[in-house]
DNA sequence: AAACTTCCCAACCGCCTGCTC
DNA sequence: GGAGCAGGCGGTTGGGAAGTT
């Protein structure tokens, strides 16, 4: 048994956005705002389905929207976003004003993983893709306590990402993905026993790259400034 | 110039989450 | 507490544009 569908399909039209139905949508919610999705395409006039209206309003007609090619600056600062928050897109996207999820998600698809894989680096880890063979074939969690205290230590990879690195030379990069602890880093910090799960939280709270540049700082020096 | 292939991105799908009743 | 609904999210797809033969 599926779920049911957002709305009724039959009679909606699908597909590319016509200018008269652009039109009609952004003259409904310049006049009326947005109270309801579902509503919006009975109000307005379209054959659409309410989600179908948000997507296009969110993604290709809102005014504050910046449009044209990312820069090799927002590109790094994605890379860097990416090697500590993971897929997920919307989050990254907050952190670049008129950007959307959906763009910086294409964006990573058709050019960043290709630059990935030039480098080497594998798309989702960010590891040289050698040492993620490595990792695979070993699990991370069965690393010895003390020998992780004496010699992990953490810094910022060649992509701007964090890096864990421990004598077996195996680096891992921090992704929600991977649940490796990093308590023997943080010394007495407040971050102590906190695992990747606590990380991305505490990366979702941050509002600005001041937030993740103070992150850096403290997994730099292994402790807080 | 035509046919074919590859690339890119807008749009869709379905699951998840949070809110209301 | 749980059912129903709407919005949000991430993965995927389809079609047009651009590039190549």
């Amino acid at each position: 048994m599926g779920r049911q569908p957002c709305c009724d399909k039959t009679g909606l039209k699908r597909g590319q956005w016509t200018i008269e139905e652009d039109q009609k949508l952004i003259n409904y919610i310049i006049n009326n705002g947005i109270q309801c999705w579902r509503l919006v395409p009975k109000l307005a006039g379209l054959m659409r389905c309410g989600k179908s209206c948000r997507l296009r309003w969110t993604n290709y007609l809102r005014p504050d929207l910046k449009r044209g090619e990312l820069s090799e600056t927002e590109e790094d600062r994605i890379i860097q976003l990416h090697s500590l928050l993971g897929n997920r897109w919307s989050k990254i996207a907050s952190h670049f004003p008129g950007r959307t999820d959906n763009e910086i998600k294409n964006h990573w698809n058709t050019r960043i993983k290709k630059r990935l894989k030039l480098l080497g680096l594998d798309t989702v880890t960010h590891l040289v893709v050698d040492n993620v063979i490595d990792m695979a074939s070993s699990n991370p969690l069965e690393v010895d306590e003390e020998e992780k205290k004496e010699d992990n230590e953490v810094s910022l990879n060649c992509n701007g990402g964090v890096e864990w690195k421990s004598r077996s030379s195996c680096s891992t990069s921090f992704s929600p993905d991977h649940a490796v602890n990093i308590s023997s880093v943080e010394g007495d910090s407040c971050y102590e026993g906190s695992n990747l799960s606590n990380w991305a939280d505490t990366i979702d709270s941050f509002t600005s790259w001041e937030d993740l540049y103070y992150l850096e700082d403290v997994l730099s020096f292994g402790k807080f400034p």
